[in-house]
DNA sequence: GGCAGTCGTTACAACGATGTAGAGTGAACC
DNA sequence: GGTTCACTCTACATCGTTGTAACGACTGCC
């Protein structure tokens, strides 16, 4: 069937050893062994068995990457950033979806596929922050987003609360005095929109500003529909807002759409910040303020963690923040300047 | 190191072909001897060695999808699509991204992760639809999109021709005289470009009117950013115009974006139409009008085929249109019931 | 000229699973 | 009571590669 050493070997007359060391760059070839190899390689059109090399070095070169829903802009990109990441250094990525469900989070970690990658870069929604044992897996693991932080593997994060921070005292630095945020999930003590609240709340502190329960909605999953139906129930219930801090970009353009299509100004009378700086915050109307949460640098940061786990490095667990920006645009912007 | 099948069978008193039979599902095992051994595999956390399993049975249990890029809406979504299908049925997938450069796809169709993967769903959009003996490989290979299907492989693809011309029909029907059309690709012969361009042109010469070249906005990336650099053109150029069929979505946001910039009456002054239904066609403002071309009947399709080929069926190349359905909403509605 | 060290190559075992062939039971059949 | 058959299990070879050990040839050095 398939070509295989043997046949390039008895074809350049050589020993399988040899093809495998020519294949391989090792170094002390003769020009002249090597050249017949390669030779017989290209006629026979030889390729690599990737099945047998896995199983005789025991690793795979692929990299499992477990996030909920690619089809997400955030995770999409992230996916992006990291298969490029993983690409340079050699590897493979092997994206799977937990549907933001726990038990297919739970499966992730357990599943056969962790024998098929030589390692996992993950990224829980579900999982109780508690429940960190769970994490205390025999594969080399990392963890993406905010849930579990104290668990016993490394992490990289955003800068979460700070980020928020920065987004909710941007508001008010530009005037607003009721700034509602959406995207809460009442009832957690971790993740996220635990850490967004947070910050959120810092900011209020640090103004000065009170705290008032009534500007902060619910969205569980943060889509653009949770983020409009947010808006609207906040618009409904006739608590005075002048600003709007999304806790995701989708949130934040959702919120827009609503503020659209009931006809209120934004940012004159609304001002709207959201999180991610996901593409589409470039060409929403108006242009979305966001928070470019340094995606790249968590991409690549991850990924280079998870190699030197899967290398061997035996340090004790890692926890990397990257770094933030705040991306100001039309829809925060006041004054004149707000349309071109 | 890692527990194998050794050890199962030293702990339970059988043979390792006995814990491989278990393992597998054999159906001649006593329930005795079975109970042994899941307990030994359970108390020694025993997982199966997939790369040992893949060189032994010749088959990896994945699929590679190579698109352009998986940040784009349609294909984060018809990744997801093909995810889902493909889980079903016991196998994973292995995404792979080309960037649409032409180089990156020959190196996907050569490259040695095909050694990886038991066949490929390939989404070209660079390679020439002449180089069809480029896609004479020897490994299953399905291929998605419009480009080559004359080629000597199972393709499955939208109604390209059909949907657009159902698309700018619509707009005729809806009373638009000045239909522009975005995201042409001058020159080319093949391809959604040239196949939408197709249609659009087919519903002109149905409703008897005329072609004009200066209605036709070139695009070569579909994205939102080009989509609105093309707008801006048709616009500055000062042709009349009273409707847009955007040849994605994508494009057709950039240009409801540019529409609203300039203040220009969306669907009043001129209605706009787009093509691929992504999620956000649902939330932008106003909704936009999309044809949704079936993908999930495409992931589905592709995957079935694909397995087929790579279970060894073996038939002339087949080809598969999926349906479409125009889903209408506010971007080219008429009338009071514009806005809810 | 002898010794050490490098170079180029080879033979062989090993990675961990599964396919094949067949051995040993016991039941069923004539 | 012997033959057949189904059942249960085992021994062994095998998938295609790479690591290890070792061998002969050559170089450089004293």
């Amino acid at each position: 069937m398939a070509v295989t050493m043997y046949d390039v070997a008895a074809r350049a007359g050589v020993s399988i050893k040899t093809v495998s060391n020519v294949v391989n760059g090792y170094r002390h070839i003769r020009p002249e062994t090597k050249r017949r190899v390669e030779d017989a390689i290209a006629e026979l059109g030889y390729k690599v068995n990737i099945s047998a090399r896995n199983l005789r070095q025991g690793r795979t070169g692929m990299i499992g990457l477990a996030v909920p829903e690619i089809s997400l802009p955030y995770f999409a990109e992230l996916a992006d950033s990291v298969m490029r990441a993983a690409e340079a250094r050699g590897f493979v990525v092997l994206i799977e979806q937990t549907g933001a469900q726990r038990d297919r989070e739970l499966q992730v970690l357990a599943s056969n596929h962790r024998r098929l990658t030589d390692g996992l870069l993950f990224s829980p929604l579900e999982l109780d922050p508690e429940e960190t044992h769970l994490l205390d897996v025999d594969y080399p693991l990392v963890l993406l987003g905010e849930r579990m932080f104290g668990g016993p593997v490394d992490h990289v994060t955003m800068a979460n609360v700070e980020a928020s921070r920065a987004a909710t005292a941007h508001l008010i630095e530009r005037g607003c005095r009721r700034v509602a945020v959406i995207g809460a999930h009442p009832g957690e003590t971790m993740g996220s929109a635990f850490l967004r609240l947070d910050g959120y709340r810092a900011a209020l502190a640090d103004a000065g500003l009170p705290y008032d329960p009534a500007l902060v909605a619910d969205a569980g999953l943060w889509h653009r529909s949770t983020g409009a139906a947010a808006m609207a129930r906040l618009l409904d219930s006739g608590v005075e807002i002048d600003g709007v801090f999304g806790m995701n970009d989708a949130l934040a353009l959702g919120a827009l759409h609503v503020l659209h299509t009931r006809r209120v100004a934004v940012p004159e009378e609304i001002a709207v910040v959201g999180f991610d700086d996901i593409d589409d915050a470039r060409y929403s109307e108006p242009q979305l303020t966001s928070i470019a949460p340094g995606r790249e640098q968590i991409a690549r940061t991850a990924v280079d963690m998870l190699l030197e786990r899967i290398a061997g490095v035996d340090v004790p667990p890692r926890r990397v923040v990257a770094d933030f920006e705040l991306v100001e645009r039309e829809s925060s912007a006041f004054g004149a300047d707000v349309l071109r």
